[in-house]
DNA sequence: TGTTAGCACTCTAAGGCATTGAGTGCTAAA
DNA sequence: TTTAGCACTCAATGCCTTAGAGTGCTAACA
């Protein structure tokens, strides 16, 4: 790609000023705005060539220049200068956590609100996926009323899993301590496609007694492996899009909003960006219609090695590429840190 | 307020219409599609009889007429004639409820999306909050790795709460079950507040060594208190609205969502509607400027005879309210089974 | 007395048309 | 290579007209 200095600091212009003004920009603008020491006769031969290039385009031939995706790609690794987080957004971020219930949830959440407050942007945050199979470390059963027990599955992810059974008849904690220890010699270590496949039937001959307890502790399982917290998307700030001005057109909303409500669409293009550390996803490049005059910038968060999940944020691809950028990094290292203070969770 | 037989035919007209068309109604439509055997200078008259009484009102002199809010109210209290669910809508129902897990929080999804889905309005459920401050039922430590272990608390509401400890040095299952039997003993039985205000030095004193766990049950009680899945809202549809043409002015979409967004204000409205079985809120009766144009439809949903939360429908004035309240009844009562069916929790 | 036909009146929506102004590309001169 | 000048393009704006829907009023009718 054949651009010379001059170039490169018009285009830098043209997306500064286009990324403030979501106004086409003409060459006019351009040279009373930006010290180029040039007129706009020179600079509109340059937008020329720009535009040959593929790096702007015209909405229409009265109008002045737009970035196109690729332009946007070029400022992006390119062009633009870094930023940093300022201290005052810094302080806010670090005051948000604290005092954070140890939930995982909220702390999500919480990252959400931050990002989509910092950014002005829609933020997107994927709860975390566990790889294998989970498999049973501990089965605990509590009286809570005289028919009624407790059923209390640990699996070995850190995850807890629980349902009330009604038992029928009246028992005793010291009867459920019994059979707590039972169900823990047989299935303790063993993950759901094991229990169910090999060891079903002769448990089952075994424990005949102990069915109800069984059952409910598969359905459990059943239901922790299709998904818990897990799978799930938090959004915040839905909204703030409706605040950019190539939101007004009601139609491109209504996409944008579908879109969003399908939680496994959004799963789906988050983890296909994952693995990658932070990336820039630029209208096109996110391979998906309903976000074409989007970008999305994403990092991931993880625990020791292991990523957990992404976080992002979703807006128009006239974007505040380096302040964005800053934030969803920065907020990444500090979800990892966040993690990590959460007492660790041993695979 | 006096309205004769023809005056409510012309007033159901007008609202039928306005509810399909989303267009001003006039006299000459109302003649032709609706069989009163009278001349539109007829139902000019009686019309404006019923803007005196402001049931309708006219945008401007030479359009039809909309009905008002008051207009919708005398429909719903006296007009409208109920509708009962299609079977397929039933089975529909139905069958979304099979195999689905127990866990409360998808059902309430469910729930949700189904209402969206059967009336094509944005459906608010709301998750079910407890009342009196909850006792600890049972705490049970689990070891998950050699300095690790599971910290679990039951409560008598029949909520669980967990969070992995790192205890720092290496423990076994024995002496961790040793602690949970201590632990027991001392807070079984007892809320936060209690704990909190007389026991707690006491206890400290005496299970200095068990420091960390208390610690660690401590924080978990806080947070359960807080709001776990409580005073959670679930929305779905929320797109649905943009069809709406009601909606097609962005303005009003974004005052509209920018108060879905804020969960705690959903949850104070709703809240407010509480008590009363069905109750049908239309425009200002909702006393909330940023729904003025909206109604509300909600219900309640108990266990017992306690009473839960409440579930709804929002959309336009221009509401298919037979319909809508037939659905938003309907869920309630199978909520109220579903809810029913799942063990009880004993309280 | 209630109903209706007729008519003048009002007001929005839509279309046509000229004007404005921002911005371009090209050409020729510096 | 840069720039001034200029003709050209095209969306946006404002103004005007027209069409159409609907009303309210009046007077005639049953």
């Amino acid at each position: 790609m054949n651009m010379n200095e001059r170039k490169k600091k018009i285009l830098a212009a043209i997306i500064q000023d286009y990324i403030q003004t979501a106004e086409p920009v003409g060459s006019r603008t351009i040279s009373r705005k930006y010290n180029l020491g040039v007129s706009p006769a020179t600079i509109r031969n340059e937008m020329a060539d720009l535009e040959d290039l593929g790096l702007i385009e015209q909405p229409h031939t009265s109008a002045g220049r737009i970035p196109s995706d690729l332009g946007y790609r070029y400022y992006v690794d390119y062009l633009m200068e870094p930023e940093q987080l300022t201290p005052s957004q810094e302080e806010l971020i670090l005051r948000s956590y604290e005092n954070k219930s140890q939930e995982i949830g909220k702390i999500l959440v919480k990252t959400g609100q931050l990002m989509s407050q910092l950014t002005n942007y829609t933020s997107i945050v994927m709860a975390p996926r566990r790889g294998k199979p989970s498999k049973i470390k501990h089965i605990q059963l509590i009286s809570m009323a005289p028919t009624q027990a407790m059923l209390i599955v640990v699996l070995d992810n850190g995850s807890v899993h629980h349902q009330v059974i009604d038992v029928g008849e009246s028992i005793s904690q010291a009867d459920l301590e019994q059979v707590s220890k039972v169900l823990n010699a047989k299935l303790a270590g063993l993950d759901m496609q094991k229990i169910r496949l090999t060891i079903l039937n002769e448990i089952y001959f075994e424990l005949a007694r102990y069915k109800i307890f069984m059952d409910a502790a598969l359905g459990l399982l059943e239901d922790s492996q299709g998904s818990g917290n897990e799978d799930k998307i938090y959004l915040g700030g839905v909204y703030n899009m409706l605040n950019q001005p190539e939101f007004h057109n009601i139609e491109k909303v209504k996409t944008l909003l579908s879109l969003l409500e399908q939680e496994d669409v959004l799963q789906q293009i988050l983890i296909n960006f994952q693995g990658e550390g932070l990336t820039v996803k630029i209208g096109v490049e996110n391979n998906c219609e309903e976000i074409k005059d989007c970008t999305m910038i994403t990092a991931t968060y993880k625990l020791d090695d292991e990523v957990l999940g992404s976080i992002g944020v979703l807006g128009p691809t006239r974007m505040e590429y380096a302040k964005v950028i800053a934030i969803v990094d920065h907020m990444a290292k500090v979800l990892n840190q966040v993690m990590n203070r959460l007492t660790r969770i041993p695979r």
